[in-house]
RNA sequence: CGGGGCGUAGCUCAGCUUGGUAGAGCGCCCGGUUUGGGACCGGGAGGUCGCAGGUUCGAAUCCUGUCGCCCCGACCA
């Protein structure tokens, strides 16, 4: 059937809305696609649905290659399951929570792990049953503390979502490589670039994971990547750790005034100016350790200090912390904890002291210390002394101090080396657009999913997860696909394949437009026809511009004479063909 | 949660400083003209000025409180 415009429920902007920033959100509101519900929340149009639903359909084919099954869950759930895997409460204010009217508490999904987990629990018991893969397209749930950028950061979005189930660590991987191969063939197909890179496996626990990063600079993650092929986000980053140096002939180490070096810049130019090096290389940044206070707030609230040290040429990174730490938050010190730490100096904090260890859970203050991967055995430092306006001098880890532990703490800088030896990495943004992980036996082992393997031994399933943002995807898509006038979308997702305007008064005109639309239509194409009487022609362009069907056949003046004009969108071409010819020339320019 | 901005007609906004009958453009309805780049003429419908309280003879405008939204940051399986 040939979608009239004329009855179609269909409203164009002539204004961009107000509350719109970003390109994709400002054309899906302005050419009608979406309307916004609530902060992050949106209603979709038909149009709006119709794109949705090619995405989906590209999804779910490739779900099917893959050999999932689709099912579909409510987005309502129940408290108990997300109680007994302990994300009730891990995933915190994000989670949108409600009870029904006796007062028991459900929440709406922010992602099906659980009730995946215990369906097949419900209906499988035997290693025959196995591999297994199911998947859904469903709407997710999280309170975001700040919506943005319309439907990239929402806290409504569909997702599919995919599960696997084996019960042998190489059957895992093998689904997990079956995933991971649907989703190259799904973004190549989609038009979208993309960037594996190692993630955090975080709080979902497990082992294996990567993402789908579209690069882009309004991306919201950041990823380093090496010209020899190493792709991480920076939170999964690992530095590369330096030979140990030998301790023995290093001299003592020794503390110096340096007075008002509350900051490292500070510090170096002091000691560069009053005790310089012996060999005259100037003293750097580098040469420096800093201690920073860091407090950890657990999710029952309770809060503990640690001190990360790293070199002074590095920032903290919190992010990258917080992953050595989740689910605890990671936050800086208040003036509230080092009031409650008098033996803390601010500004000339450090392991060392003459009394004694003053870092560490062995140590006068008791609290934890954590160091970068570059503080090895052998390295020496300028440090605080823990006095005011003293630091020490040639202070050697693993002879004057030793920490508790190490933590990845530092910013990942362009530069550094990709810890496999592929060379230096340069950092990016991107914007996440799936996930594939292996998430192992966390889940099933806390919902009790087992099977009888060939020994008839009770063993529990290893479990993968894979996602992929269908509403995301396709803003990310609309980023991309657009010029001054409008929406440009690629013919795999576009709304409708050919998008027929008659221009002008002339019944002849309309007679051809219709004659063209029935034709195309009969030849397989979904046709969106412009048959709005009285509209001037400015109007119909500008509209059509703006929904961004990429092929747009104008009946008008031309047809006393008996053509019509086909525009391909995409590269401005606009050709007149005879009337004939025309669903002829929407098939060549479909082709290219 | 911190910083900034904004709530007036369906949409985009003016009016607020200096209180005095609610405005424009677009859109919508009726009639007519127009038809290849967002036409024109005439007539018309449409708003508790976010909400509550206060000051005042009188509040969209001043004061207090409150709610909401947008942007930047923090946060973000």
């Amino acid at each position: 059937m040939v979608t009239r415009l004329s009855t179609y429920f269909l409203r164009t902007l002539r204004d961009d809305p107000s509350d719109a920033e970003v390109t994709s959100h400002r054309l899906l509101v302005r050419a009608g696609y979406i309307r916004r519900q609530a902060p992050g929340v949106f209603a979709w149009l038909p149009i709006g649905l119709k794109v949705k639903a090619k995405i989906e359909a590209i999804v779910r084919e490739e779900m099917a290659a893959a050999g999932a099954f689709e099912v579909h869950f409510p987005a309502l759930l129940p408290r108990e399951p997300f109680e007994a895997t302990g994300r009730w409460e891990e995933y915190g204010d994000a989670l949108f929570r409600l009870q029904d009217r006796k007062g028991a508490d459900y929440l709406l999904a922010p992602t099906h792990e659980e009730v995946f987990t215990l369906l097949v629990k419900d209906l499988y018991a035997s290693y025959k049953d196995l591999p297994l893969s199911i998947y859904q397209i469903q709407d997710k749930y999280r309170d975001e503390a700040r919506p943005r950028a319309g439907l990239l950061r929402g806290r409504e979005f569909t997702m599919k979502d995919a599960y696997s189930f084996d019960y042998t660590d190489a059957g895992l991987d093998a689904s997990y490589q079956r995933q991971r191969d649907a989703y190259e063939r799904i973004f190549s197909r989609l038009g979208l670039e993309y960037v594996i890179v190692k993630a955090d496996a975080g709080a979902m626990g497990g082992s294996q994971s990567e993402e789908f990063l579209h690069p882009t600079p309004v991306g919201e993650d950041t990823f380093v990547r090496s010209a020899g092929g190493y792709a991480a986000n920076v939170e999964a980053f690992t530095t590369v750790v330096p030979e140990a140096r030998p301790i023995e002939g290093l001299a003592d180490a020794v503390v110096h005034d340096t007075p008002d070096t509350p900051t490292i810049q500070t510090l170096v130019d002091v000691a560069n100016a009053h005790h310089p090096r012996d060999d005259g290389r100037p003293w750097t940044a580098a040469d420096t350790l800093k201690n920073v206070v860091l407090a950890l707030v657990a999710l029952d609230g309770t809060r503990e200090l640690v001190i990360v040290g790293l070199p002074g040429d590095r920032d903290v990174d919190l992010k990258r912390i917080e992953v050595a730490f989740a689910p605890a938050e990671v936050e800086a010190a208040t003036e509230t904890d080092f009031a409650k730490n008098p033996g803390l100096v601010k500004g000339y904090i450090g392991p060392w002291s003459p009394a004694g260890a003053v870092l560490g859970e062995e140590s006068i203050t008791g609290i934890r210390y954590l160091v970068d991967p570059r503080v090895v055995d052998g390295t020496e430092w300028i440090t605080g002394a823990n006095e005011q306006g003293r630091h020490v001098f040639g202070l050697v880890a693993g002879r004057d101090f030793t920490a508790d532990g190490v933590v990845e703490a530092s910013t990942v800088v362009a530069g550094d080396p990709a810890p496999d030896g592929s060379g230096p990495v340069e950092l990016a943004r991107g914007m996440e657009l799936g996930h594939v992980f292996q998430l192992g036996r966390k889940f099933a082992h806390a919902l009790g999913l087992k099977v009888l393997d060939e020994n008839g031994k009770l063993v529990t399933v290893t479990m993968g997860s894979y996602g992929i943002g269908i509403t995301r995807v396709l803003a990310t898509i609309a980023e991309l696909n657009n010029d001054d006038r409008g929406l440009v979308w690629p013919l795999t997702v576009a709304p409708f394949d050919v998008h027929v305007v008659a221009t002008g008064k002339d019944p002849l005109v309309f007679e051809t437009a219709e004659g063209i639309s029935a034709e195309l239509e009969s030849v397989g194409l979904d046709v969106l026809y412009d048959d709005r009487p009285k509209v001037s022609p400015g109007v119909k362009f500008g509209d059509a511009e703006l929904i961004g069907v990429p092929i747009i056949v104008i009946a008008g003046r031309g047809v006393g004479e008996g053509t019509v004009e086909v525009w391909d969108r995409r590269t401005g071409e606009r050709e007149p063909v005879a009337i004939a010819d025309a669903a002829e020339t929407v098939a060549r320019f479909r082709s290219v």
